[in-house]
DNA sequence: CTGTTAGCGCGTTCAA
DNA sequence: TTGAACGCGCTAACAG
């Protein structure tokens, strides 16, 4: 196995020098034509490629961004909302000639993982980054954006929607049409802290109730991750248990779930169970069949998070924070309740 | 903005060599377990953090897995499919310490993008790799899986199914129920070549109907990219302009689109129109409302597929081709069709 | 066994 | 157009 071209062999065989040779990629209008001819003539003939790594390494530069992935790559990535999401951003990489890099927890430790990563800045999605993970960030001096994340931090810059408004908004709809006998199926608060994103939609619910003079009590709080899957579950369990008229999730993901579950109990959505959902997962191009929902763009999350990230790369002023709108967006799942 | 801190500084501070640093990071029993404590304190208070660029540069490796995307990142990680496989591929990268780095087309050029991968190797999925491309890899003698890719290639590994054994066996099972209007929904050929993987399966079909004696010319086939959205338009168009009693797709995202298009229209499937899928989506969670499919691990793929680039990678023998096992999966959207 | 020296990896870029 | 320094950590060879 012979050793790889280095620019250093075409140098010699071009009868240049190692900068000509880089000129002749990089800059071509810094030698001659003749030159920048027989250069490439060279790199064609013996087979020679500039190294991306050593590129990058003597510029400083890594050209990829990085997605951090909580824990299991298989949740995040199984909902469409996130999809939507990374799209957004590799977009914004792809304008920029930067790959995407998803950053799993190495050997099952987030820090190590941050420690690792070759990338030149990092976004987070909905969840609280670690006392440590945030020192490490800080010594590498690397960029993050936070999206859904804490609002109001010196670091980490965020992009996200009014979480507590919008859910508010969610249950006076739900409210508005009648409805008491209300089952919320609420996310896992990934910390028990009230800056969570579950932490901010809870208690816009409170703000709803209250408004509504509706006792928080008499409302079935669970929570589950935001899958299909978990949806299908937790709707079941509650089925068995009491018998809410509408069922209030904070992803759509779940409330699919939670539509899938109800028919399978052979009963109809929207006419014996209402559904309200939140993400608006049906612009990407998901069949959600009719569903109620607060709609949020993921991929203008995804873009405004990138370019966001990317500001911080090349130094310029970046706002610390981006709130990105929200709608209700009225289906077919959500029906005043029966009297 | 000072500096970062680099091996040189801990070696000062601590009044060893960079050596005695980098092995205090690497491999503590070269080093006394004071010369290690030391070092580490002198770290830990000056903040460093070995620059994982410079280590992977002097290394020679990236500690990342590329995958590909062949067109839009947009379409590809709209498959749920796509999403186990990825999600496969992930498992394997955090058992060996990687990262997954998803590599968009970039400035518009697959090559570009190829030769600028900081990646010890490539996964590609479902498309043909053009000469060009090929050839790069080859000259950073890069090591590339080609997932549902070209079975029988000198320097490109795959791992796929029998995907003409795996057709053949959907549509005999669809004939079997007596189904003679059928309507195909085939995937694009992004060649025009029959060693895609929409080539292989049509010659499956081919086969299953030559099986049943029934000419090819009685079968609507139609073909659209691997999504929802493309199965709703797609059925959309079928059903305006005749009526099939069967749906055979080369996907289930197809499928689930088709479906819900059926549903759209008040009719039943199952009952007034069947449909057969191809993927088994709904081991990843997905709900499939009973798709009749064939089912193929997703995640299984990634799985192998990670794995056989890590034996390319750490220079041990590699098969060439790996086949893995389908099945077809009973569901309720195949019925007999009615007399 | 502990620790050091020195050179390496491969392009980029500034001063000449 | 070029020589040489540089980026930063790794590691083979070697000395105490």
């Amino acid at each position: 196995m012979s050793k790889r071209t280095t620019i250093q062999d075409i140098a010699e065989k071009a009868g240049y020098s190692k900068a000509a040779v880089s000129f002749a990629f990089n800059d071509p209008s810094k030698i001659s034509k003749e030159a920048h001819d027989r250069i490439l003539a060279t790199a064609r003939e013996l087979g020679y490629i500039p190294d991306p790594m050593a590129r990058n390494f003597s510029r400083g530069r890594h050209m990829a961004l990085g997605f951090l992935l909580p824990q299991m790559l298989q949740e995040s990535l199984q909902n469409p909302y996130t999809q939507s999401v990374i799209r957004g951003i590799g977009e914004v990489c792809q304008e920029h000639g930067y790959m995407l890099t998803l950053i799993p927890p190495l050997h099952s430790s987030v820090s190590e993982a941050v420690k690792n990563a070759t990338v030149d800045g990092l976004m987070t999605m909905g969840f609280v980054l670690s006392g440590k993970v945030r020192s490490i960030l800080r010594i590498r001096r690397m960029p993050v954006v936070s999206i859904d994340g804490e609002a109001d931090d010196d670091d980490v810059h965020s992009v996200s929607i009014d979480d507590e408004k919008a859910a508010e908004l969610q249950l006076r709809k739900v409210l508005e049409k009648g409805h008491r006998r209300i089952a919320i199926i609420a996310l896992p608060d990934d910390a028990y802290e009230s800056s969570s994103i579950a932490g901010r939609r809870r208690k816009g619910y409170g703000n709803a109730l209250s408004a509504f003079s509706i006792p928080p009590e008499s409302i079935i709080v669970s929570s589950a991750k935001a899958t299909f899957r978990s949806g299908m579950e937790t709707a079941g369990r509650i089925l068995d248990a009491s018998s809410p008229t509408c069922f209030v999730t904070m992803s759509d993901a779940v409330a699919i779930g939670v539509m899938s579950e109800i028919r399978r109990r052979g009963l109809t959505v929207g006419d014996d169970i209402s559904v309200m959902g939140f993400d608006g997962i049906e612009d990407s191009g998901f069949p959600c069949y009719g569903l109620s929902t607060i709609a949020q763009s993921g991929e203008e999350k995804g873009i405004r998070s990138a370019e966001l990230l990317f500001m911080m790369i090349d130094g310029k002023e970046a706002p610390s924070s981006i709130i990105i709108p929200y709608e209700y967006r009225e289906g077919t799942t959500l029906k005043e309740v029966k009297a």
